[in-house]
Order: C-alpha cells, then structure tokens, then sequence
DNA sequence: TACATTTGCAACCGATTGGTTTCTCAAATA
DNA sequence: TATTTGAGAAACCAATCGGTTGCAAATGTA
C-alpha cells in the first residue's frame, strides 16, 4: 500500500476533489453530488486522500465534513523546486544571448 | 491510455529517472545503471515520460539520448497556483490574529 | 421505539500498472 | 563478414486501482 502524494495526485477524480474541497470543508454526499461517481468510490478516495494526509476529517454529528490540508500540497511545490531553480537559470542564459544579439546588431 | 503529467510523476522511479536527466542528457542504459531494475522497465518509463513530452530524445548514432522538458513541469506549478493564493492568505490571517494577540497584550 | 440518513468497510470485478523475459532491428566493432 | 552492443516492442504475470454492490454502525427524527 504505497500511498504517496504524488501518487494521490495522480487520479483526476481525487484532484477534483482536492480543489472543491480547497475553499470550504465538505461531506462526501456532498462532494460525490458534484460528480458521476457513487458516494463508496468518493468514499474510497478520500480515504486515499486521508491516508496521506492531504485532507482532515471533522465529524459533526453523524456527518463528517473532509478539509484540505493546504501545507501538505506544499510538498509537490517542494520537490517543483529543484526544477525551478534550472528553468529559471535557462531563462536567464535566453536573455543574455538575446542581449548579446542586441548589443551586436548596435 | 490516459497519459498525462500527474500519472507521470506518481511513479517514484519515473520521478527518479526526471531529477537524473534534469541536468544532463542520460542513454537508457546510462539511467538503468542507477536503479535496481532492468533497461527494459527503464526504457518503459521513459516510453511514458516521452508520451507525456516531459522527456525528449536525441538519436545519436545507436544511442538514444532523453533530455527533461523541464517547462512541462510547470503545468505542474500552474496547477498548485490556486492552493498557493489560498495558503497565501491564510498566513497572512495567521499575521493578523497574531497581531491582534501583541496588540492586546499591551 | 421504529425508521431514515450519513457514512465507512468488505467483497468482488474488469482494467491498468510495473516488471520480466524474449525477440527483433540497427549501429558499431573485430 | 561475423559478432557485439544499444535500444524498442510484444507477450506474459502478479499486484494494484477505481468502481460497484451490499452490509453494518452510528446519529438524527417521527
């Protein structure tokens, strides 16, 4: 049972979920209403999302209301980072060849 | 065949495979080397890396080399943009309860 | 108390995944 | 020319995935 962000990113179902779930916390009827799915496969996604504790449950009453953990998604902008250092150095070495074309064609 | 970005990197050895090649261009064989699996399982991820344009190649001679789309991955960083405004503010509420806690205390 | 609602969980199913083995093809080398 | 090397493609396999159905537990309501 590997369960990873990344990997709970991969399902387009569960990133829905992820950004419906982003602004305010919601029940999973309410969330499978948003979808052509059944509540149980909702259900299951949220356990994955759970599991790696991308979303928070907060029980009231008999209902149970999922919130986002907004830091948790930190951690793809972590593993981003090593990335953007490299485009950004690339985009810079494109600006100073352009600069070197403008100073030429001076 | 869904192929898309974020089924990509859910995979922690095609995750791998990108930060090897991000700086230099790498054979299959070459990135093989780095892992406890065959060139054929190597030669598949790359076969979905290149599916997805993260990756690139450059036929040279009988060798093939794979090159990162590093600008693919910011598809990655546009999606995170719209957790990034709300985890933006929600510090900034932090700051202000914070503030208003200081401004009691005196 | 009896019934309805909300939810999680287990069992099952077809599709997909990641890996291995085998094969073929093209390029380099003896 | 014969052999070795680098690589992709196909066939196969066990494991996992996403979805559905059915059931049980807990909470709310008549």
């Amino acid at each position: 049972m590997r369960r990873d962000i990344f990997q709970a990113i991969a399902d387009p179902t569960r990133r829905a979920i992820i950004t419906l779930i982003a602004l305010q916390a919601m029940t999973p009827n309410a969330i499978a209403d948003n979808f052509h799915t059944t509540r149980q496969s909702v259900s299951k996604h949220l356990r994955i999302l759970t599991e790696c504790e991308l979303v928070k449950q907060e029980q009231q009453g008999r209902e149970i209301y999922y919130t986002l953990e907004i830091k948790k998604l930190k951690e793809i902008d972590k593993w981003l980072e090593q990335f953007r250092k490299i485009w950004e150095t690339r985009f810079n070495q494109l600006d100073k060849v352009l600069l070197t074309i403008k100073k030429q064609k001076k």
